[in-house]
DNA sequence: AAGAGAACTGCAACG
DNA sequence: CAGTTCTCTT
């Protein structure tokens, strides 16, 4: 490793540029040292975004290069957005040049709509979010005789998108990563997955990157094209990449080798999701000369907090090593506070913030982290019962919510009528009366003449093959989006979004519904809408959507802030709550099941990441009994507990508190114990997951499917259709014998023995003989 | 086709 | 416990 800098690149005059002033001497060093691959390693509060901010502005303001030639990776959109307006702050409005500054995936499908052909994609593709690809695995798993129960969608999800961060396509599987799914059809499934989505014009996450590294790699023009273009390369939070972004960057960087990473060892706290330390551990050997720069100094919390975390991850063994040290004053001790249960833990943390509120603190200087998402629940009871205003950051994102995604699959199937997915979102969502069966017969319409879903429909509807009433249905919704296509042209995409929930009847079925909920969709809605204001195109629109928007933007007064930690990272607070540490709970069951030591040190970076957000005081709390998934277990305190560095910290307990919080507990709440007694034992019967999985698999083996009547209309497809003329006889499945009497392309009029005359389309029909 | 009740199943979460 | 999916019924 070789420490700082050359002297020659620290300014020799005195002259400080502006975006410089106030930083120490290690990152003026990471500012300054432009040429070549530097690593900087920047502790929890080391200031690494003032270093990187200054860093872009002094490549830009010594001319070294244009906004436009600076690649610049985040890995959230409020990184990038905080980066963006840092940036502006020191150079101003040339900061709107930066084209390339935004996070790996929005750069990705930047990339990939100029190269799509060559991944047989179109470059106005329609990027897929988890829900869409589950539905689309789902459909592939069952219709190939797969039992979903046995393979769910979510596991192969789960490995095609394990495979896409590792850079593997369907043909790089080996035999062990083939055996993974469906007993050796993990390979099969995953390029059926990856066909059907070409055939859609689609693609998912992370294709977003895969396709570009593909494309990088087979096309050496445009890889050398970009590595042209790119004179500087950074890369917030490296050690969060994975193994497609590593090499995905590695190719880029190879050429000028201009490369600048930030991360942190020690924050590295997403390995359950690709993330690979290693990137990072290995970054001197992947670029040979790198300079190594260590940001130690920390500006955030008091000394007790930084020292509390550092003994902390000291017990973790894979690290670069670091020390953080401090000028800051010094301020409280991390406290420990036990309590009985998971209600006083609620309890106790809502009257310290009380406390704090009369005492002055503003609330959204205030935050509790949780491991957990089931752990907000608790808080949240409690706060509407005292009062205390309070937002929960994560679990749904605004886009995720059922009625934005069924607004946004009416627009997708305008903006493209061969959106499949979105089309069969809506088709009968308000309900209209198209269910299973309709469905059923427009998929295999479409399966036999390759046509996309809602173009098929409008041809199934335009014979009699579909009973009456959901033929005229199926006519006027196609109608419907031939009639918003057409004032797609004229309106302003807000507005166009507006007529559509008006006319297609969804916001009636929401004024109608009486439900608690419809108002909040309602209001979702126009919200929605409202967003759309900003924007000029409908196309611009769908790609903000599916990769920029996010939640937390909505700054409604003061609020205490309730989220997990994983959330937290990179964020700070005054007062920062921990509760709930306890084995089981923090380090989590499932932490200390499987994995084995790296997954324990991961929960240990966890913890750092978490103590690391507070400012001024840090309060760790755990409970001897809890209730999780609705059943009281009675826990130990945490391992981290334990190694906190004593000195550091001070305890409470409220467990030997004497007999008035006994009463409390008595007088608000049941005894928990008479719950475990009453539970365990029907429990320990009744659950049993891996023997209820092998009884159901034992007897679904025999698929129902065979038995059905209907066959596939692949197989009528298959004959050639040139053996129909005039007044041939010919047999239907549901009208019975008859004669034809004209054929209009695929539709056959035809005067059926019992049905009378009727329009048909031709696979439908078998000649009689 | 749609609504009601039964059965199942849970970590964290970026885009 | 709770949210979701599945199955059964009308």
């Amino acid at each position: 490793m070789r420490p700082l800098s050359t002297p020659s690149q620290v300014p020799e005059n005195g002259t400080i540029p502006p975006y410089a002033a106030g930083l120490n001497a290690p990152q003026k060093q990471a500012v300054l040292t432009t040429e070549g691959p530097v690593l900087m390693l920047a502790g929890a509060g080391t200031g690494k975004t003032a270093a990187l901010t200054a860093r872009l502005a002094h490549l830009i303001a010594t001319r070294r290069a244009w906004p436009s030639e600076i690649l610049c990776v985040t890995f959230t959109n409020k990184a990038a957005r905080e980066m963006r307006n840092r940036v502006a702050r020191h150079i101003g409005d040339a900061v709107e040049g930066m084209p390339w500054l935004g996070t790996f995936h929005s750069i990705g499908a930047r990339m990939l709509r100029r190269h799509a052909e060559l991944v047989g994609l179109k470059s106005n593709f329609t990027i897929i979010d988890t829900d869409d690809q589950l539905r689309l695995l789902k459909q592939l798993i069952v219709g190939n005789d797969l039992d979903e129960k046995r393979w769910p969608p979510r596991q192969l999800a789960g490995l095609i998108d394990r495979w896409k961060n590792r850079g593997l396509n369907p043909a790089d599987l080996d035999a062990a990563e083939n055996e993974a799914y469906a007993n050796g059809r993990g390979q099969e499934f995953y390029k059926l997955y990856q066909e059907r989505l070409k055939t859609l014009n689609a693609c998912d996450f992370g294709d977003l990157l895969l396709h570009v590294l593909n494309i990088l790699r087979q096309h050496r023009d445009v890889l050398a094209q970009y590595q042209q273009r790119f004179k500087y390369i950074l890369v917030d939070e490296y050690q969060d990449t994975n193994q497609v972004q590593y090499l995905w960057l590695r190719l880029l960087a190879q050429e000028r080798k201009n490369i600048c990473v930030v991360g942190d060892d020690d924050q590295s706290i997403y390995s359950w999701r690709g993330a690979e330390v290693a990137n990072i551990l290995k970054f001197e050997k992947d670029f040979p000369g790198a300079a190594v720069v260590k940001l130690e100094q920390n500006y955030r919390s008091t000394p007790q907090i930084l020292a509390a975390a550092s003994g902390l991850i000291d017990a973790n063994s894979e690290r670069i090593g670091k020390t953080l040290w401090t000028e800051l004053p010094a301020g409280d001790k991390v406290r420990v506070v036990g309590v009985w249960d998971g209600p006083e833990e609620a309890r106790r943390v809502g009257e310290e913030i009380e406390r704090l509120e009369r005492e002055g603190a503003p609330l959204d200087q205030v935050a509790i982290l949780v491991r957990a998402q089931y752990q907000t629940r608790e808080f949240e009871d409690r706060f509407i019962q005292i009062g205390l205003n309070y937002r929960i950051v994560g679990g749904f994102r605004f886009y995720e919510r059922a009625e934005i995604r069924d607004a946004l699959a009416y627009l997708r199937v305008i903006e493209q009528p061969a959106d499949d997915l979105a089309f069969e979102r809506i088709y009968n969502q308000p309900k209209r009366g198209l269910g299973a069966k309709t469905l059923d017969a427009m998929s295999r319409h479409a399966r036999t003449t390759q046509l996309p879903l809602a173009a098929a429909s409008l041809d199934l509807a335009d014979s009699d093959e579909l009973p009456a009433r959901a033929r005229n249905t199926l006519i006027g919704l196609l109608g419907l989006f031939v009639h918003w296509r057409e004032a797609a042209e004229q309106e302003t995409p807000a507005n166009l979004m507006r007529m559509v929930l008006a006319e297609s009847g969804y916001e009636d079925m929401l004024q109608k519904d009486r439900s608690p909920e419809s108002a909040g969709r309602l209001e979702n809605l126009s919200e929605l809408a409202r967003a759309m204001e900003e924007y000029d195109t409908l196309t611009d629109f769908l790609e903000h959507v599916s990769l920029v928007m996010d939640n937390d933007a909505r700054d409604d007064g003061e609020k205490v802030t309730i989220m997990t930690m994983h959330a937290a990272k990179g964020l700070e607070f005054d007062n920062v709550f921990l509760p709930g540490w306890e084995e089981g709970v923090f380090p989590s069951q499932r932490s200390l099941d499987e994995g084995g030591l790296a997954s324990l040190e991961e929960e240990r970076r966890l913890a750092y990441v978490a103590i690391t957000r507070a400012r001024r005081r840090c309060t760790i709390l755990h409970a001897a009994n809890r209730r999780i998934y609705g059943q009281w277990t009675s826990s130990i305190p945490s391992r981290f507990v334990e190694e906190l560095p004593e000195d550091m910290i001070a305890r409470e307990t409220s467990m030997t508190g004497g007999a008035s919080l006994w009463r409390a507990n008595w007088s608000e709440h049941d005894d928990p114990f008479a719950h475990v007694a009453r539970d365990a034992p029907a429990r320990t019967q009744t659950r049993g997951p891996g023997w209820q999985r092998a009884v159901s698999t034992g007897y679904d083996a025999t698929p129902k499917r065979l038995a059905e009547p209907g066959r596939s209309a692949a197989s009528f497809a298959a004959k050639p259709r040139s053996d129909i003329a005039l007044g041939a006889r010919v047999f239907h499945d549901k009208f019975g014998y008859g004669t034809v009497t004209g054929q209009e392309g695929n539709k056959l009029e035809i005067n059926f023995e019992h049905a009378g005359t009727k329009r048909v389309i031709d696979s439908f029909v078998k000649l009689a003989d």
